[in-house]
DNA sequence: TCAAAAGTGTTTCACATACACCCATGC
DNA sequence: GCATGGGTGTATGTGAAACACTTTTGA
């Protein structure tokens, strides 16, 4: 048998999966979906659908994150758009086993979007939240936690988020894409904010100052200031050009 | 409509193609195929197949891989085997338009592997080598390459090719994934021109010597030493148990 | 004796860390 | 004034780059 004989493969469904990644109020949060039906019905799970007969994987994927979110995903292939967030494949999941009801192979992409309203729970969604990642993945042994109780994720989907989470983590390392997580305008502590939220760590905000504004190309002052609840006003600036940090960031050692 | 409804999907392929990665003669060279059929008959394609369907896709991409070369996959997640190269997933490729025929959507894997004898041509393959990667991506202006024509890869396997080649120089800058290209036993040099073919440049032997030797859990001695034609005789080490290198190995600027 | 490759020592510079210190605002 | 966060200066340590130098073999 040729290795592409058209007539011979078995039938899959594919469907693209959305981590989706936000900070907010200081913590690294996830949008999720409530489940209408069977299987997994009422739990949560990460956002998704099937991909369309004659649509690319990422439009697939930039279909279901408007849908679901209203943003216009901001594909580096393709040009901005506005209100842009960051767009990526992550990786593929097909466990034969995944779908209790059939053979679904699930591409799964990575966004990562400035700290949003609160999500429109229009679409196929029956309900949509932010949820903090420390407790969608049971990383805090719950000292107490008020908010709504999450349960496990639906389906693979809590490995999906560990995978999408750990890729964040590590890209804003070597790359500009923490920007993505920020407003067209922010100050350098909002970024540190950034940082800290995803990596959970804290940062020296004199180091981290001279570090991000000494890097060419990482941040543009877009000249204006802002007042802040106390505090000396900071300087306003723009995500720049540049998309790849030479020297990284570094990570505080675990 | 739901976006898990089984029942309404269109029909897709799902194949895994394999990059398959070696150094060879000083020279990074990938495993290709001569397509039997059309389309693309008689061109230079990565290996690669249907995934079956009770078979997850790193099953798949192992089976393939042992089916065009007898190697085993040591796939991180699973237990080492015997004559193990690293077996990781790339990346998915699912433009409508890729295959002629059909709607395809193609999980692509990255197999580092150490120089092997020939590529046994059994299986599906009509005709299977190893070729340059810069032959291959045209990256080198032709001055008189003696060696077969390759004309460019079938489908979009070139792109495949490039962001498998790419992935494999980055990640032997942070990870101890070049020993995968040697041998079990090798000597610093050996590993040295590992990373001067991935990365094209060359390094100084004394600071990567130094370097490599004292990067904890990289490399372990095995007590032997080889002799070589012209020049000091070499210790031998194996890989040791680090998978990430920190500080990484640090790539010179282009 | 020479070529070739292995391995060590040393200098210099870039950069991360730590922390003292000043600046500008609200209360 | 004082708390709060923004921003600068400076010492110290780590490690990469560059390169002189020694070691150990084959021819």
């Amino acid at each position: 048998m040729s290795p592409y004989d058209p007539s011979a493969f078995p039938p899959f469904g594919v469907t693209v999966d959305l981590v989706v990644l936000t900070v907010r109020r200081h913590a690294l949060c996830a949008l999720v979906v409530r489940r209408g039906e069977p299987p997994f019905q009422g739990r949560w799970a990460l956002p998704g659908g099937f991909v369309r007969g004659d649509e690319d994987l990422a439009a697939a994927a930039a279909r279901e994150l408007a849908e679901e979110t209203g943003l216009c995903a901001h594909d580096p292939a393709s040009p901005a758009s506005a209100n842009g967030a960051h767009l990526e494949q992550l990786a593929t999941y097909g466990d034969p086993q995944r779908d209790p009801r059939m053979r679904v192979v699930s591409v799964a992409h990575l966004v990562l979007a400035p700290d949003l309203p609160a999500p429109k729970a229009g679409g196929d969604a029956h309900g949509a939240r932010w949820a903090s990642v420390a407790d969608l993945l049971g990383q805090e042994a719950g000292f107490g936690r008020e908010g709504e109780q999450s349960g496990p994720l639906a389906f693979d989907h809590a490995r999906i988020l560990a995978d999408g989470v750990e890729r964040a983590r590590s890209k804003i390392e070597y790359s500009s894409l923490a920007t993505a997580f920020c407003p067209p305008e922010f100050t350098v502590g909002e970024l540190r904010r950034v940082y800290e939220a995803v990596w959970g760590v804290a940062l020296d905000p004199r180091n981290f100052h001279r570090k991000v504004t000494g890097t060419p190309g990482f941040l543009v002052p877009s000249g204006g200031t802002t007042t802040r609840q106390g505090g000396r006003p900071a300087q306003l600036f723009r995500a720049g050009g540049a998309t790849v940090l030479n020297p990284p960031m570094l990570r505080p050692e675990v």
